[in-house]
DNA sequence: ACTGGCACTCGAAACTTGTGAGTGCCAAGC
DNA sequence: GCTTGGCACTCACAAGTTTCGAGTGCCAGT
């Protein structure tokens, strides 16, 4: 059905639309890449594109674009994923290098991103489920208010506060500071769930409320879902969606603002290796129908702690950002793997 | 020079022009508004308004928009802000009630002021500077790789990654953990700097190079300049600048993402009673000549932790949005302050 | 199977025209 | 001496018209 010729035509058109942006019609496509036949074998070819579904005319009389399907097709099956230059790849290991704390590389790493890929970044913070328990800090702020703060063996911080009804024992708080990391210490979160039950047993039934409220909030910290965190940067690049602001960007600003649905884009964690590629409808919000996502996982070469990617138009230059994603991915991976 | 009636005037071209984001002409004035004076009194008064700067003319022909000049006259002297309704000041407690910690108070005011001012809000995280030290927590990560966590009065958590030449010595660590808490806790962060040399003396030379690492990296953590929060929400409202997006909506996305420019933008803190409005060209950033910013302090009664705001075109309504910042400043400032 | 030729389509840009909101100014009126 | 009605003038905007050309589909010829 679709002979090798018809495929290059198609991978024309793409090219050329997403340098321009603009419907590309027959003629311009002969003279610009030089397919060896003539403007109406090509007409001929994108009529039976068409009929496939994956080009389409905004209005008659004018050149083609591409189709979700059309894209998908380019994708999958008619480029390669575009390799960074040296000077491309030294950018991004000096971006990444001297951040100091794990909330500076993922800021860092949104930054790099939307630079290089001249799209909008985002980056989920590693996911606390596979990670564990490395310390738990409890504090008196206030007489009647403590906080909690939990240190992952990823390097993640999350700390919690805790009210109190009756003013508390600086006493108890040790011991209970103690016993916790005792009992909780290089346990898995979602182990050390199970592990904080048996620790309140412990202690005198005079102290259990304040314990309860404690192992309450640390309980609510360990369950992470529906609370996991994101960083998006480069929302300046909204722009290079052309016109049409309210119909396109619009959307998108919000999505950005809903980190429930950015979490739902970004998809399941894959290794650095695979790119997710979601394109116009493909997408689960249907704001986004003009929208593309670009995704992979990141956290070490054999399991995924979270994922990173770019959100941008559908004409945006596949090979070129997919290749950015995953370099910096694998960077990403790099600078939390080693010390 | 400009009469009691010419400042009504004045008054009902803003609030004209912000209602309708149209140029008011003479005719339209008297009839929205009882002036009880003719069309041509109007005129008279337009031009006097003009001559002296107030107002502007897009083109010969066209009605009469306030310039910055005007709305800063309307701000300061023609209007009064406007306090909330029962209803709107109930929907922001109950909306920062339940915050988990300080992060989280933080996200939801942002939440918050966006949604009820529709505009874009800025909110700067408690700075460092006046605040003290509650408590200093040394975690080994890796063999070469400890994590420094600060907590501090305020409930601000600040982490650091050390890496060290050796690896490190538990016993070490845990002693340099109890010294630096005896020696800080409860030190304001200015002051504890100098304290700080004195804790590396007590070391014996051998264990020097470990202790200083961790002095240096803690002393970066304690001198926050350049190094503050910012975060950042509603951008979806940008949609309310009307059309001209690359004029005026891109250079505000790419201020958003410049978290210097922002804190520049805000200001000094003050208190949550007093506002601080820029309009248009008043503002330290060039590509902001067409948005206003309304800030204030908030923290407690007397000394104010931090800024919070909103970012908007020139033709919003000051009264509302003043009344709603300032609220939200009152409100954040009271679950800061009482437990 | 490809190509050149040809009639046809139709959006975009350029130009034309009409309309009306708005202005400035002036002379008359309270 | 303000205020006002009247009047001529301006000019952006919308609607209508024309032109232009890139692009198309189809067909007959090689």
């Amino acid at each position: 059905m679709l002979d090798e010729r018809k495929l290059d035509v198609l991978r024309a058109i793409v090219e050329d639309y997403v340098a321009t942006h603009e419907p590309v019609g027959s003629k311009t496509l002969v003279d610009r890449h030089n397919l060896g036949v003539s403007p109406a074998t090509v007409r001929n070819d994108m009529a039976a594109l068409e009929e496939e579904g994956y080009i389409t005319q905004p209005h008659t009389s004018a050149g083609r674009i591409p189709t979700d399907a059309g894209y998908r097709l380019f994708v999958d099956k008619l480029s390669t994923v575009k390799t960074l230059s040296a000077a491309e790849k030294k950018a991004i290991s000096s971006f990444l290098v001297g951040a100091v704390d794990l909330d500076d590389v993922v800021r860092r790493t949104v930054r790099l991103l939307a630079q290089i890929t001249r799209q909008v970044a985002i980056v989920q913070y590693p996911t606390l489920s596979r990670s564990s328990v490395r310390h738990i800090e409890v504090v008196t702020m206030t007489p009647r208010r403590l906080l909690l703060v939990l240190i992952t063996s990823t390097g993640r911080v999350e700390q919690r506060i805790v009210e109190t009804h009756e003013d508390v024992d600086e006493q108890l708080i040790a011991d209970l500071r103690s016993r916790l990391n005792t009992a909780l210490t290089g346990q898995r979160l979602t182990d050390a769930a199970t592990s904080l039950a048996s620790v309140t047993e412990t202690f005198a039934p005079a102290d259990r409320s304040l314990v309860a409220a404690v192992v309450t909030s640390l309980l609510e910290a360990f369950t992470v879902e529906g609370e996991q965190r994101i960083a998006v940067g480069g929302a300046a690049n909204l722009t290079r969606y052309g016109d049409d602001f309210e119909r396109n960007v619009k959307p998108v600003l919000e999505a950005l603002e809903e980190h429930v649905i950015l979490l739902k884009l970004l998809g399941e964690a894959t290794n650095p290796q695979t790119l997710t590629v979601r394109i116009g409808h493909e997408n689960p919000y249907e704001g986004l129908a003009t929208t593309s996502v670009v995704a992979t996982g990141y956290g070490s070469k054999s399991e995924a702690l979270a994922t990173l990617g770019i959100v941008g138009p559908t004409h945006m230059d596949y090979p070129s950002t997919m290749g950015a994603v995953r370099a910096v991915a694998r960077y990403v991976s790099q600078i939390l793997a080693d010390s």
